[in-house]
DNA sequence: GCATAACCGACCGCTTCGGTAGGATTTATC
DNA sequence: GATAAATCCTACCGAAGCGGTCGGTTATGC
C-alpha cells in the first residue's frame, strides 16, 4: 500500500470540511460521525492538518475546523505530506532545501545509481497527481451521485 | 515512504543479473557483495521474484540466477509488485480479476466516494511510471558514470 | 565425498499503524 | 458564574510489517 488510511481519512476530513458554506466552523464530531470513523483518532490527523496550515480552529462551545484557504487553492500534495510526512518513493530520497532530488546512494560523485531513473519517474507520476488534484475537484466529484469515470484522467 | 528497501534491493539484484553477458548463472553471493548487501536477505527477496517468474534457478555448484527473460521484456511494474505485493495507493483498492479497480467504500451503488478521484490518478501516475520503464534502460542508465537528467522524464 | 550453492522456515528487535483513554483548556450560553 | 461543548495534549496498547539473522536441508559440479 502506497499510502496508510491517515491520508485516506485527512482527505475525507478536508473534503467534508470544503462542503460546508464556510462560515461557520464544523465540530470533529459531526465530520466523524458523517464519515463513519473514529472521533479520536481523527483529533490526532487534524492536528497534523491544522500545523500544516491547512485548517484553522476554534475553540469551546461551537468551535470546530475551517479550511484555512478556499478549496480551489489547496492541492492534495500539501494535505498527503501534512497527514503522511515527506512523499518519497524510497528511504534513500530526501528534498534539499533548494528544491533538488538527492540519492544518498550516490558517493557525491557521479556514480550513477541504478535504481534511482526508475525512483525518479515514479515520484514524478506521484508529484503530478497529487499537485494536479485540488480539493475543489474532490468536493465537486464526491457531490455527483453518478460521476462516471471521465474526469479521472485529466491530472494523471 | 512509498515503498520499502525490498524494492531497492530486488531492482538493484534484477540489474546486477541483468549486467551479465547471460549464459553463466550468477551466484547470490556474488550479487551481495557486489551491491553490499545481506546475502541471507537476499534469498528472501530472489524467492520472491523466483515464484514471480521473473528469475530462474539452477542449484548446486557453480548455480546461481538468470533472467527468465531479455531485460527490454522486463518492465519494472512485474518486478515491484513481486517485491511489495499488489500495487495499490490505498487498503480500500483492489484489482478485479478482470482488471478493473474497486474502491470498497462504494457500496455497490453510485455514490461518489470522495478519494476515489485522487487515488486514481495517483495510481495511474505510478503504473504510467513502472510499466514504462524496463530493466534494460535501468542497466544502461546505471553504465554510464555521467547520465545527466535527460533521460529521466520519458515515462513520467 | 566434499565444497558450493540454492532453498526453506523460524526467530527477533524495532518502528509504524490504527485506535483508545484521560485529562486540560477554552468559550458560548443560561 | 456554573455548565456544556468543543479543541487540545500526552500517554498508552495490540497488531503487523520491516530488515535482518540463523540453522539446517537439498541439489550439483568436481
Amino acid at each position: 500500500m502506497l499510502f496508510s488510511t491517515k491520508a485516506e481519512y485527512g482527505v475525507r476530513l478536508m473534503v467534508e470540511l470544503g462542503r460546508q458554506p464556510g462560515s461557520t466552523p464544523v465540530s470533529l464530531g459531526s465530520v466523524a460521525e458523517a464519515e463513519r470513523l473514529p472521533l479520536s483518532y481523527l483529533e490526532h490527523l487534524v492536528a497534523k492538518l491544522r500545523k500544516a496550515g491547512l485548517v484553522t480552529s476554534t475553540r469551546g462551545a461551537h468551535g470546530g475546523y475551517r479550511l484555512a484557504k478556499p478549496a480551489a487553492e489547496i492541492t492534495m500534495d500539501a494535505v498527503v505530506e501534512a497527514l503522511e510526512g515527506q512523499i518519497a518513493p524510497m528511504e534513500c530520497f530526501h528534498d534539499t532545501p533548494e528544491g533538488k532530488v538527492l540519492c544518498s546512494h550516490e558517493s557525491d560523485g557521479d556514480r550513477a545509481c541504478s535504481t534511482k531513473l526508475l525512483w525518479m519517474r515514479v515520484q514524478g507520476g506521484v508529484n503530478k497527481a497529487l499537485a494536479g488534484t485540488t480539493l475543489a475537484e474532490l468536493v465537486e466529484f464526491s457531490s455527483h451521485s453518478a460521476p462516471g469515470a471521465a474526469a479521472i484522467g485529466s491530472a494523471a
